[in-house]
DNA sequence: TAGATTGTTAATCGATTAACAATC
DNA sequence: TAGATTGTTAATCGATTAACAATC
């Protein structure tokens, strides 16, 4: 593992852009690709995968490019992927049930291990084998062992309590679904927004404005 | 409605983060706010600040400020939220029930008038006042009315077949929760992606790489 | 070897920040 | 008027693209 200094988020954020498609190719028994093939699956200049990759090392070959398993590999493992970070959720109303139910946690690095919701109607219920415990409990469960990342599926008025104490025992990453934005009250956090509605209202503006609307991926 | 003319989707991108910071400011009675103090609780520069909104116009008063209502509609004008475009939601599993029943769709630019499923075991279902259709029916009911927007929420293994189906109704505008690429397949259309297991695996990486990480909103 | 394609450096492009004149 | 803060231009910084030498 060479290099890895400073990379940029822009190059990061592409990561699991070129796992995916790596993941598809494999799947599909393609064996080897160079940059240039690449480049015109996934809308990336060549140029631009050539020197993404090399943020990390060099996985091609000059003059026969890349193997698709090992990149694939290469890059599951640059993600971090086979790491097991204990995750809890809060929140099982439906986001939290979808994302909860929808995501294959073990595959991108994580283990959920425990769900807490406030709603007695949803207390004691299961989702995927794990019970939804009273929101209550948090600080007992946490006691054992901390957990590695919290997601949040709560509504944004509950983010700011809720925040304050999972933050005081210990949990610095987030996956966080609500409109609140904790990366401004905890400035040692790390956030991973994902703003439902900001996405909507970006299309709604590309939609109003369809004639200069620039293509993006 | 002065300029507005390639405007960069770095720009576009951030203007749902204004909105939402308005409309907080807008409820705690804040009636005036400067560039600076905007940039102190957003976490941008007030230079960039000023600058993303001359995009659109000058909406501020020199020596003054913005006024916090006015900028906040001025924003909302400018993404379109007063549309309501036709939105039809395909796929009622958890992440599409969850979308569906979460979002609200009238203040962001759509109306949701439509969800299909192929689970017979989902439809005739409701789900907010709309009955959950066989997609079978999807010609049919989009031949009164050509939908603007498709949202998917359905396997990525079906997308492509279903995606071709909804193309050639005429739908060329997507929010997609699908891991499928949707721009690749047809340039034409505008497409919004949320991919949440990339947004998984950035976060996975962040935490395997800690010290380095570079903080972002 | 010749051809292909990488890794890497240099050039370009775009986005962010700084500075300041305009003006409320 | 003096002070504040915008709108806008210019400077900087970073990210993308192009080019090409290295090398399989």
């Amino acid at each position: 593992m060479p290099k890895r200094d400073n990379i940029s988020m822009s190059v990061i954020r592409r990561l699991p852009r070129y796992y995916r498609f790596l993941s598809e190719l494999k799947d599909n028994g393609v064996v080897r690709i160079s940059s240039r093939e690449l480049s015109d699956k996934m809308g990336f200049t060549a140029s631009q995968i050539r020197q993404d990759l090399n943020c990390f090392g060099g996985f091609g070959q000059q003059g026969y490019g890349y193997i698709v398993e090992q990149l694939y590999n290469e890059i599951g493992n640059i993600l971090g992927l086979s790491n097991r970070f204990n995750a809890i959720l809060i929140g099982a109303g439906n986001l939290g049930r979808a994302v909860s139910t929808h995501m294959s946690f073990e595959s991108r690095g994580f283990t959920l291990t425990a769900i807490f919701d406030s709603n007695e109607s949803l207390i004691g219920k299961k989702i995927r084998d794990i019970t939804i415990q009273n929101i209550d409990n948090l600080e007992a469960v946490c006691k054992d062992r901390t957990p590695d990342m919290a997601i949040l599926c709560i509504p944004r008025d509950s983010v700011a309590a809720l925040a304050d104490r999972l933050y005081h025992l210990g949990i610095k990453n987030y996956w966080n679904f609500s409109h609140y934005d904790l990366a401004i009250r905890y400035p040692d956090v790390i956030v991973e927004n994902v703003h439902l509605s900001d996405s909507l209202m970006t299309l709604c503006y590309r939609m109003s404005n369809k004639s200069e609307d620039i293509r993006e991926i």
